[in-house]
DNA sequence: CTATCCCGTAAGTCAACGCTAACCGTAAGT
DNA sequence: ACTTACGGTTAGCGTTGACTTACGGGATAG
């Protein structure tokens, strides 16, 4: 879970995502478009692959990289097992405040 | 937003969140249960409330921490503005794929 | 007013991370 | 076969971040 977290925390990994969340593309074409190198766009991408966040398909000397809803899914599956429960705890503190 | 992402990034400020989001808590009650020193949960719990993930409210000498609503809202947000872009350009993945 | 909790902060150390530069492998085109 | 294009990998550097120990400050009890 924290592989998710932990990938989506650097600014330019998140860029990537949401990058690839519109369309997907090359890795050439992702370095072209974020201030960064193409070794360090290929490395972020494993990284984000190790998290289920995105996916790779080989077309000839290319690869395609898009989104991978597994990620992005355990991410919405942690927050709805503590959503609930985080907004009852946060109402009892907002009460007993008001109480004073 | 990736200060979100980035507090959640660390394994010990995840249990932390997790913790709080059953029942706030003070300082020395996390430390407690938690296999790290009291200062270093507290140097925790500062980066989980610049994130906006925790609240804190003085009760004595202790400080009571507790899930701070906005920080987890903002993850959902972002979640929910790049969830269904991701889905259909998956959706074309697969369907070019099957198309082999 | 003194002593005791409880907590935040400063200093210092050690490991982990992101970036660039250079190299190697693979797939098309001539 | 040679060249070009595209991408993954490694080594090295610089920086960031997490942890413990030690210290300082505010609130409560006696």
């Amino acid at each position: 879970m924290t592989n998710a977290f932990a990938a989506l925390a650097e600014p330019m990994r998140l860029a990537i995502v949401e990058r690839l969340a519109e369309r997907p593309m090359s890795v050439g074409e992702l370095a072209a478009r974020l201030p960064v190198s193409r070794p360090a766009v290929s490395q972020h991408l494993k990284v984000l692959k190790e998290a289920a966040l995105v996916r790779d398909r080989a077309e000839g000397t290319r690869r395609i990289y898009g989104i991978d809803p597994a990620g992005l899914g355990a991410i919405r599956q942690w927050l709805d097992r503590h959503w609930e429960r985080a907004l009852a705890a946060y109402a009892e503190e907002v009460e007993r405040e008001e109480k004073k």
